[in-house]
DNA sequence: TTTATTTGGTTTATAAAATAAACTTGTTTA
DNA sequence: TAAACAAGTTTATTTTATAAACCAAATAAA
């Protein structure tokens, strides 16, 4: 009848940060940020929650002198994303 | 770009009460029990913050000796039901 | 050059949420 | 009449979400 949410994604900013990742290649710490308003604090927690989840990849490194954290969705990610659409739509007709 | 999900529509079991509201004229405690397969406690307290929110009305009654609590939609429910799906919209693309 | 200020985050603290377990009140059944 | 059941409510506990506080390095200002 109603699916279970995967509770890794029923989150407004977590969903918001995949929903961003799922259209690009590539995203930053910085333009995460300012795509989803999201306070530093937070975002670093809720890409912590997807990493460990398996939904991205991050990687750590410098564009120029500055630390500079790139993530990237997996087809893992992708897959629960596309997955979380399709049981949410159960709830909203 | 992102816009904030209403927090009373944002989880999962109070969502599957809207969603069976918005398609019916009233539910009974049990039968939304049923239908969305929650726990008596865990639906009662959602049904409390639904009804503090406004999103619907509950009238106690009885169904023979039986104590029966009806459950019912409000317009604003149904408006803030429906600004949530358009908001979600936003996420899934 | 030393002192702010900014960038790019992480860690920690706290308030709110979700959920189940335990309990209550009354009814039906054995 | 005692046990089981129905229909919920209350309470307790575990997670979450989030912001505040913090840190280190780089840049700008004095």
């Amino acid at each position: 009848m109603f699916p279970k949410l995967d509770p890794v994604l029923h989150s407004e900013l977590r969903l918001a940060v995949m929903s961003v990742l799922a259209g690009v290649d590539s995203a930053d710490f910085s333009y995460l940020k300012q795509q989803t308003g999201a306070t530093s604090g937070n975002l670093s927690v809720q890409i912590d929650k997807l990493t460990t989840a398996g939904y991205i990849t991050v990687e750590k490194g410098f564009k120029g002198k500055m630390p500079c954290t790139t993530c990237r969705i997996t087809p893992v990610g992708l897959s629960a994303f596309n997955d979380y659409v399709e049981a949410l739509k159960a709830y909203l007709k």
